[in-house]
DNA sequence: AGTATATAGTTAGTATAGAAACTATTTTAA
DNA sequence: TTAAAATAGTTTCTATACTAACTATATACT
């Protein structure tokens, strides 16, 4: 089907990736939140009081990147670090009362966006074909 | 189908991606090159000799990138610049032979990666509806 | 117990994207 | 034809990913 899978699949889904997270940052600009800060909020939300570690596992960041945007959240007032009760290494993080109200409006206008807009026309058959090729590429590519 | 889109639609593109590029960046370190420096090298051995600002559109990268990228391709002596003939603001771009003898490697290599690796176990009937969702997606969001 | 190893987190360096300001030219238009 | 606007490219700044080196602390081993 398509011959050159580097063209037609690897640079073009770059492409298309690139269009859409520049897409949610605008959209997300009026919230002054990017969108892997969005995912780093979203995680915690979900998981108050977990270690930065932890935290950088369930938003898919190094530890490194963890430490960068939860500098920015903790700046914004939307997240805030205490010491480790038990290993003074390690950190516990917060979501604030302004992050939680944050999430609370992201949620769903999250969810209009992909429903009414970057995902529009697209059935539900296509989506999961879409997301099965997703889960085999993961699957190919694991502990790489 | 997946009600929650953000999560299992875009968090899981995105991560997906990020491990994608993270392969392909390990895969091609033995070329000493990025996959973002091959998509410029790739576009440059199909148009040789064109101007760093269509070279920009075609790699789909915006101009300070392309000036980035574009010196670390010279200081590898991958590509070089000419200064424009007609217009004294304009560099015009040329693939070097050492650039070619790359790209002659890399063409093949990668459609080996893809086929063999990254795309396993994928039908072209599902790469096909894969294809069609992103084109969906792009057209979306399309000047934005 | 004391040393070696492992772990949590930070910092620094490279590569990338994108916005904004800047320089040098070219084009447009008054 | 000269002033204004547009264009090509660079530089700077912020945000991100990733690697490696670093600090502080905890765990394991002898």
């Amino acid at each position: 089907m398509y011959k050159e899978k580097d063209e037609h699949i690897g640079i073009y889904t770059s492409h298309t990736i690139k269009a859409i997270i520049r897409f949610l940052t605008t959209e997300l600009k009026q919230f002054d939140i990017t969108p892997e800060q969005w995912i780093v909020l979203k995680r915690l939300a979900a998981n108050d009081g977990i270690t930065q570690k932890e935290l950088a596992v369930l938003a898919d960041k190094d530890r490194p990147s963890i430490t960068r945007i939860l500098d920015i959240l903790e700046q914004k007032e939307l997240a805030r670090k205490e010491k480790h009760h038990t290993d003074r290494r390690s950190f516990s993080v917060f979501i604030t009362p302004r992050g939680i109200e944050l999430k609370n409006q992201l949620l769903p206008f999250l969810e209009d966006v992909y429903e009414d807009r970057i995902l529009k026309a697209i059935t539900d058959e296509e989506l999961e074909v879409y997301r099965r090729v997703l889960e085999k590429m993961n699957r190919n590519i694991e502990g790489v």
